[in-house]
DNA sequence: TCTGGCAGTCTAGCGCATAGAGTGCTAAAC
DNA sequence: GTTTAGCACTCTATGCGCTAGACTGCCAGA
């Protein structure tokens, strides 16, 4: 692939910048005339239109029909994310509104969540999508056993970190809330501190109650299916008023993909600090082909992580949406590392 | 409204009542010819067009233009919701299906709500809305109080029947975890079993700090505005598929609708056991006039209740989901009673 | 009160012609 | 060798006219 890309002269590559930017305005074909004006190019349309040919020769353009103008590949999209792009910030002036928006959120995660959600649906102009950080050890902080119905136990499972898990369980014969408490003392002061691991190995001197109850433990603390509640979004009102959606399949694959955020399990690969960014489904997903992504990983790496990111159209901005979603994720990244560190 | 209900004959309720049917199930505009072969009607096709002209006379019908059939007007289907269609029940087959699945489901309140918002969107064809369960008189069981960083502490308050909310609160001078530990100690006992006012009354003997907690404590009590994370929904993708969304406007505000679940408590007025059926936003919600409601509150009256319900087209099988509605809503009431009660 | 029949109306679809936008290519200019 | 001007060509979008077809509305008769 290097070999072709270096033949892209200096001109191609201004050209094929400015058929990105002015394709992701407009969501029109792009003429060879319209970038002259549009631009300071001081070559004749004729020139453009042979650069033009090159480039869509090379793969980075097409036509949607002989008479019309030029749009992006994917493959186009992607120098232009990868060459053309360079090291793209925030403004100084957005940086500080955003920052000063966590700032006046209450001191709550699920406010920063919902948060993050809407500054990246606003700022990338795309539909967002957060997920909550998750314990990569989870430990336990505290354990409470509630009685309710005559044979149903309710257990909350407080996780160091303040993440919160609880689960019904059935008695197979009824104990009152003393016992219960009773129970929960003991489990408590068993597995303070504990992870997986340690629950697992650690089983001295329980009641079967209390047996069942570490089970249980251990179930909650391995599972990580991340309940679907601790995931927020934002915008998908704003992106499927895009020209791209007015095609129900495309819309559907939209809020298919927003619906199912497990998915991003298999998408995202990257570290925390670096964003990644998925361009027309990149081949493995069908569906998506006219959509891209790009993506985050924020928290800190070995101990609590959650995905943050942006869908939208494959005409998307991408220069807004990566350094936006890297600047947010790097203040939900502190935001962790604050709570979270003991 | 009554004096004209009455006038309609049997024949023409049968004949609304088969056009809300055929229409609901094609949506296409219903013709005089077509439906004779539908059903079993001994009159001509003259015959009911008279009837029909009458319909459309008194509002129950309308004309997309003059030589298309006839479709039903908000007012039609309200008269279909209100005296045509009588009691329906969901199948017991279809009953027993549901219910299975909800004893299949593991314990846990989450996951009783995504099953109800799966089924819900499945059965009645919409898009489905499910908010968590919220306690009237939320009583404190249980708080811990976290470490984090220097000046940062976790606040985690687990309500009796297992709500848990959590906040950051900071600190003007650093404690460690064990003097945390014992203001929490001290506020456990000193407000086990309280509501909010009881909170608010009762402040003997605190330090400056356990003060404040005291203060968020309250805070957190009697803010009854629910965290999004708590609303399940399913369907959406499934219910932009049809026709009468392909405009993205009215795409939009169905979407709109969903985001923003906040709108359904001004809807929602209906006690807990009976079925609200909003229909074409009923002119108070100018958006929503192509899309229809069926919501129910469901819990224990006075104690713990949420809301339910699923959104679709006004051209909604009203039957089928007022049924889902009712049943569902029944099935998730018990639960709660099951759970929250002592 | 119902029905058969007929005139009237509106849409959806097709074919056609046209204007316009934009390219591709070639031959000349730099 | 590279750029440009110019022109032929292609394809779309739009509008018009026409027709077939689907329904209705209404009237006169059963």
């Amino acid at each position: 692939m290097d070999e072709q890309n270096q033949e892209l002269t200096p001109r191609q590559q201004t050209i094929l910048n400015l058929i990105v930017h002015t394709y992701v305005a407009t969501a029109a074909p792009v003429s060879s005339k319209s970038l002259l004006q549009a631009a300071g190019l001081s070559v004749s349309s004729a020139t453009v239109r042979n650069d033009m040919a090159v480039l869509e020769e090379l793969g980075y353009l097409t036509h949607p029909h002989t008479s019309a103008g030029r749009v992006p590949t994917d493959k186009g999209y992607r120098y232009f994310v990868e060459r053309l792009l360079g090291d793209v910030e925030l403004p100084t002036e957005e940086r500080n509104t955003i920052r000063h928006q966590f700032h006046q959120a209450k001191l709550e995660m699920s406010q920063w969540m919902q948060l993050a959600a809407a500054v990246l649906a606003h700022s990338a102009r795309g539909a967002s999508l957060v997920t909550a950080p998750r314990l990569d050890q989870p430990r336990i902080r505290h354990l409470e056993l509630i009685s309710t119905q005559s044979h149903l136990v309710l257990l909350i499972l407080v996780f160091q970190g303040g993440n919160v898990r609880q689960r019904m369980l059935t008695l197979t014969e009824p104990m009152d809330q003393d016992a219960l408490s009773e129970a929960a003392n003991r489990l408590n002061s068993q597995y303070a501190a504990s992870d997986a691991s340690t629950v697992r190995t650690k089983a001295v001197d329980l009641t079967d109650f209390e047996a069942d109850v570490r089970n249980l433990l251990i179930e909650l603390m391995i599972d990580d299916t991340p309940p679907s509640q601790e995931v927020y979004r934002d915008g998908l009102a704003e992106v499927l008023q895009q020209p791209e959606f007015i095609s129900q399949s495309e819309a559907r694959a939209l809020v298919n993909a927003l619906e199912e955020p497990s998915f991003l399990k298999n998408v995202l690969n990257s570290r925390v600090g670096t964003v990644q960014v998925v361009i027309g489904g990149e081949g493995r997903w069908r569906e998506l082909s006219s959509c891209s992504m790009v993506l985050a990983r924020y928290g800190v790496e070995g101990f609590a992580t959650g995905t943050l990111g942006v869908l939208g159209p494959t005409r998307m901005p991408y220069g807004r949406a990566i350094s936006t979603v890297r600047y947010v994720a790097d203040l939900m990244s502190d935001l962790v590392s604050d709570l979270y560190s003991e």
